[in-house]
DNA sequence: TGTACATCAGTGAACGCGCGTTCACTGATGTAC
DNA sequence: TGTACATCAGTGAACGCGCGTTCACTGATGTAC
């Protein structure tokens, strides 16, 4: 593995362990075992370190959606937000990196997810459209009804990132499991 | 106004500004019109001071749920997950304190809710029972039903605080508005 | 009423720290002849 | 095959910065006699 590759995977993990705003270049010097001027020699300066960073955060979470092989449209969208949760518990700085913080390609509801510029969001409102179509989806705007799915998961994610459960990841999962559930029941007809 | 109120005042200003990992002393003194020694006169240190701007916000959010009179429980829980995107708009470092951030006070699901060590958590359990017995509300466990609402919301909200709406405060209000409807709406027999 | 003293809010200089970034450098590796 | 040189990854000292916190202090206010 080249240094290059070692500094951003050790500025992945640093991201992780320090937040964002802590984040220190010396950090991830040390972590690579380099000094930190060496990160220089690869990157113009913090921001395009963070940038590289988030780059790949975003490549990691579309691989994982991308793998989800599921004809059915409802089971497709549950699987999805579980991947979520999965993405989240697995890789957290890098979650953070997609979904959290200010990064520099970050997309706009509704304009952005409405014109298709984001590739895993279209996936999702074709996938409810679908079912929708079915009979087995609340009727009414897929995109709104997407970023109600989407909010809620991203909510049970968030308030366990800021540490309000008490419970091991597997229950956690199951927890988020229900109500994807509850949410998908809502709209049987 | 006395002093300590001032930099308190100014502190809540401050977490908001800067966010609680740069949240500053010097920042906080010199808003309030004096040095950063100051502070040290009414405030054992940093996180002493810290610690005091989330009892206040707390505080706060606990008066805001405290005035909501009405009687209907599916319209009070409706108000009150209202009331939740209110707050983080109009005291969003405040919010932050209550729901975000790690203070020396949070609450964990589900031991501490359900041993009623959240009186707003209690208030919103006990609409959710008695919705679900004039057959207003999905049937299931109250906590986690009542976490579901919460979790929902907070995505929501939690989104918007990543920036990732292109709407104004209205609009985003009745986003809102609609995610509450949609949700209390799948219970409704 | 006047004097001596205690209290205490606020000051200002200084500390050590970790940070991002600069600069001139070293030393190994590859290439041209 | 051997020599001269260019390239370039990585080094290490140094910079200026803002931070939390310490320390000895000032100067106004309140109190005791």
């Amino acid at each position: 593995m080249s240094t290059k590759h070692r500094i951003l995977a050790c500025a992945v993990e640093e991201l992780e362990r320090a937040g964002m705003e802590q984040f220190s270049l010396r950090a991830v010097g040390s972590a690579a075992g380099v000094t930190p001027m060496a990160v220089y020699r690869h990157f113009r300066n913090r921001d395009e370190l963070l940038a590289a960073v988030g780059d790949q955060a975003f490549a990691s979470w579309k691989e994982r959606v991308e793998a989800i092989k599921e004809p059915d449209p409802v089971a497709w969208l549950h699987r999805s937000g579980r991947a979520y949760v999965e993405f989240y518990l697995e890789e957290p700085a890098s979650f953070d990196a997609c979904f959290v913080l200010r990064t520099s390609v970050e997309r706009l509801y509704p304009e952005d997810f409405a014109a298709n510029r984001s590739p895993v969001v279209s996936l999702m409102v074709a996938r409810i459209k679908a079912a929708q179509g079915q009979g087995c989806f609340a009727p009414g705007d897929a995109l709104e009804l997407g970023l109600f799915t989407w909010a809620q998961v991203h909510g049970l994610v968030m308030l366990h990132r800021s540490k309000r459960f008490a419970m091991n990841d597997t229950d956690f999962l199951a927890l988020c499991d229900r109500s994807l559930l509850h949410f998908a029941d809502s709209g049987r007809t």
